[in-house]
DNA sequence: GGAATAGTGTCTATGAGACAGTATGAA
DNA sequence: TTCATACTGTCTCATAGACACTATTCC
C-alpha cells in the first residue's frame, strides 16, 4: 500500500465582538510553515484511541483548551489537497465561550468567519463546511448554548441564535419555544447590569447534544 | 509514522418486499473471509481521486452498480475496530431502486435493516448510523425519491416516505407539501394498474439533493 | 353499477408571529 | 420618576391535520 497522510483538523468557533470567529494559528512546519491555518496535525496511532481523541489532543496541545463541544464534521481526502501526497483529513468542529480560551502565551488568533484570510490546503473549504453545519444544526438543536458561558440569560441565548442564524427572532416566540423544548434549567443567581436583572439559565446536562423536530 | 489502514465502506439501501434492505456480500479475504459484510475495501491512492471515487469504484467492482445517489456518512476509526490494526473507514451510503440492481451472477444479498445478522468490524454500527441519517434526512429532503425508479406515482412516493419514517402520512397534506416544495415534475405516461391510472412524476434534475426547512 | 384507487376541497384546531403590556431594578 | 431591560399576555393569520368528497379506470 502506498502510504496515505492521515490528519485531523479542528474548526474552533467562538463569539468575539459579537461575531462568529474561528481560531487560527501559524503552522510550525512545512509545508506552509508560519502561515495561518486551522489547528491540526498527524494522527498518532500509538497515542490516539481514534480520530476524536486525536482532535482533542491537537486542540489541547496547540491551544491549551480541554474538551469543549467537539463533533466530527466531514472527511476531506484526495491527491491534490496536500502537496505531500494523497491525504485524508478528518475534520472536527468545536464550540467554546471566549472566557474559556487561555489568555496568555498562546499564539493563536481569532478571525471572523466572514473575513478569513486565504488558508493553506483546503482549510477555507473546511471552515465553510463547518459554518454551514453550525448554521443548519443551530436551527434544530441546542448547539448555540456551547458558545456561551455555562450560565447565561435568555436574552444572551437569543442574541447568539440570531448571530449564527443571521435573522431576528421574536422574544416572546423564542421564550415560548425554549419553554416547550425544555432543555434549559434555572441556574443560581441573576445577571445584574444597568437595569432589571435577568435570571441565569444553564443547559440541562442531558441536553448538551439535543436536537428537535421544530425550528428555532 | 505507523501505517494506518484506510478503507471505505458503503451502505447501499434499497426497498425490497416493501421494507428497507441493505446489500451485503461475503468477504473475499481475511479477516472474516466468507462472512457477510458491507461492500468495502482499501482505498487505492494510485487509482482513486479521493474517498468518494474509492466508494464508487468499490460499489461498481463488487456489485456492478454505477453511480446512484452516494453521500459521505461518517468516518469510523480507531485501534480496535479492525484486527489488522489502527484503521480508518470512511463510510458512504447510497440509495437505489431494486430494478437497477444487477439481476444475475452477483453474489450480494439483500438483508432487511431491522433483521441484520452480526457483521464483522463495526459494520452493524455503520448500518445503524446510516439508517439514522436516512431517516433524519428524509424528513426534510428529497432523499426517498432515490429509492424509487426514475418515474413514480405520488402514492408510491408517499409509501416510500412512510416506510422510511415509520409513520402514516395524510394523502392530502402530503400532496399539498409536494406542491409547495416543487421538487417534482410531471413525467410522460401514467402508471396503469387495476384501477384509475396515476400520473407519473420524476425528481427535478436540480433537486436531487434538495433539502427544505419544513418537515414531510 | 360497484369496487378500488387517484386526486381535490374544506373545516378546524394549533401554533407561530406581531406587538403591546406589565415588572423590576438602576440612576 | 424615568429609563432600560426583563418578562408575559393576547390577537391574528397561516397552515397542518382530519376527513369527506369527486374523478377515473377496470370489472
Amino acid at each position: 500500500m502506498t502510504p496515505v497522510i492521515l490528519t485531523v483538523d479542528v474548526v474552533l468557533f467562538t463569539l468575539h465582538q459579537d461575531n462568529l470567529h474561528v481560531v487560527l494559528l501559524p503552522r510550525e512546519h512545512n509545508p506552509y510553515a508560519q502561515q495561518l491555518a486551522l489547528p491540526g496535525g498527524y494522527v498518532h496511532p500509538e497515542e490516539d484511541q481514534d480520530t476524536l481523541s486525536a482532535a482533542r489532543r491537537m486542540l489541547h496541545s496547540k491551544t491549551g483548551i480541554v474538551s469543549p463541544y467537539l463533533e466530527q464534521l466531514y472527511t476531506f481526502s484526495g491527491r491534490v489537497r496536500d502537496p505531500r501526497g494523497w491525504s485524508v483529513s478528518v475534520a472536527y468542529y468545536a464550540l467554546i465561550h471566549q472566557s474559556r480560551l487561555p489568555q496568555e502565551h498562546q499564539r493563536f488568533e481569532l478571525h471572523a468567519v466572514d473575513a478569513l484570510p486565504e488558508l493553506p490546503f483546503d482549510h477555507n473549504r473546511i471552515v465553510q463546511t463547518a459554518c454551514k453545519r453550525l448554521r443548519d444544526k443551530s436551527t434544530y438543536s441546542t448547539l448555540p448554548c456551547h458558545l456561551l458561558p455555562s450560565a447565561f440569560t435568555l436574552a444572551e441565548l437569543q442574541q447568539t441564535y440570531e448571530k449564527i442564524l443571521g435573522t431576528r427572532l421574536d422574544k416572546s416566540v423564542f421564550r415560548r419555544k425554549l419553554n416547550d423544548l425544555d432543555f434549559l434549567e434555572e441556574a443560581e443567581g441573576q445577571r445584574t447590569g444597568a437595569h432589571r436583572p435577568a435570571q441565569l439559565y444553564r443547559l440541562r446536562a442531558d441536553c448538551s447534544d439535543a436536537t428537535f423536530g421544530k425550528t428555532m
